[in-house]
RNA sequence: GGCCAAGUAGCUCAGUUGGUAGAGCAGCGGACUGAAAAUCCGUGUGUCGGCGGUUCAAUUCCGUCCUUGGCCA
């Protein structure tokens, strides 16, 4: 099978508040697309107001895909997202469509292109055990557990890193190898897909602020802090949940705690979000092959789109 | 108009018994393998409100002016 063989899939990256819903519309009135969202908030149902969800008329007018998929008191995961996303290209592509990914989630990208090594899922007994074990005995503790396991893996982490403590002693507990070996194994095989990464970066960081600004106040407006009241009252949520740490409702979460005021809402709201661009921004300039265009620059929509008919040139 | 307090990093403030200053937040850069909108790391020269004075040396003491609060008229 030849290169150019394999069936296209398209991917617009970029951070959040760049425009990549817009363009992906415009792409939409131009080519038989169905859109593959790569977004780890709008996952999930429910979590509307703030997550910047395509509208109804938006979803009514172009097929999405993995948007309102899980409950706000369930995770889903970049693994789960790879053979979710490999899955709806195959199908778009048997339709005859060209499926276009489009999101935020840096890491959602990366595994889908550079796929995962085999790693145990992800076990709440689990994590649940090590979260006990820190309250004990306190995460630098737990830190050397792991040196003593798996001392590749615990050089490369900073103590502090709980997060990643916990994921690389669970995956010793599970498999009995460490994290660094299992690793180092031979990653799943390649994409059956030819896949054209197109990205939105802004020129004027200060631009995308206020933008950010502007988008933030407008959720608020949506009645970002009704909905997370109304989800409190319909699932059994906590702020440790993965739902309820995405930017926006873990603020709005503070708020209806009275830990942080009105004011200091909206501060917060602006600052994760630029600070979720940044690292967004971050995860663009390393990856390689990807073309980037300018999202504040007026003729954007029909360079790109020329580039995606480039791509697919018959 | 009088009295009092405050004016120090983008913001909130600490501090220097006189030797030109430091935290938190923000910002910026980076890392990233089943929670990733997460998690973690690195990064602080700013006429210390203006002008004078004392002093070897003032952001620190003194005077004066300006600004902002508060109180009294």
């Amino acid at each position: 099978m030849s290169r150019g063989a394999l069936p296209p899939a398209v991917l617009l990256m970029g951070p959040t508040a760049s425009g990549k819903t817009a363009l992906a519309m415009a792409f939409a009135r131009r080519f038989p697309i169905e859109i593959i969202s790569v977004d780890s908030a709008q996952v999930y149902r429910d979590l509307d107001a703030g997550t910047a969800k395509p509208t109804a008329a938006e979803l009514a007018e172009v097929p999405h895909h993995l948007i309102d998929i899980i409950e706000p008191t369930q995770a889903y995961s970049a693994a789960r997202f790879r053979t979710d996303a490999i899955g709806l290209i195959r199908e778009i592509s048997a339709r005859g469509r060209i499926p276009l990914l489009v999101g935020g989630t840096m890491l959602y990208f990366k595994a889908l292109r550079d796929g995962l090594s085999e790693l145990p899922q992800s076990d709440a007994a689990v994590r649940a055990e090590i979260d006990a074990e820190a309250a004990q005995r306190g995460w630098p503790a737990l830190h050397a557990e792991l040196a003593s396991v798996d001392s590749a893996t615990a050089a490369r982490l900073k103590p502090n890193d709980t997060q990643r403590i916990q994921r690389a002693l669970e995956i010793y507990r599970l498999t009995g190898q460490p994290m660094s070996k299992l690793l180092g194994r031979r990653k799943r095989t390649g994409l059956p897909f030819r896949l054209v990464q197109l990205a939105l970066v802004p020129s004027d960081r200060g631009a995308l602020h206020r933008r950010i600004e502007a988008r933030f106040d407008a959720m608020l407006r949506l009645g970002l802090v009704d909905e997370v009241r109304s989800l409190k009252d319909r699932y059994a949520l906590h702020p440790g949940l993965p739902s309820m740490r995405c930017v926006g409702y873990r603020q709005a979460w503070q708020f209806l705690d009275g830990s942080i005021g009105a004011g200091e809402l909206r501060d917060r709201g602006f600052f994760a979000t630029r600070q979720l661009a940044k690292r967004q921004l971050t995860w663009l300039r390393s990856m390689p092959g990807v073309e980037t265009f300018d999202c504040f620059k007026p003729g954007m929509e029909t360079v790109t789109s020329e580039r995606i008919e480039a791509a697919f040139g018959s």
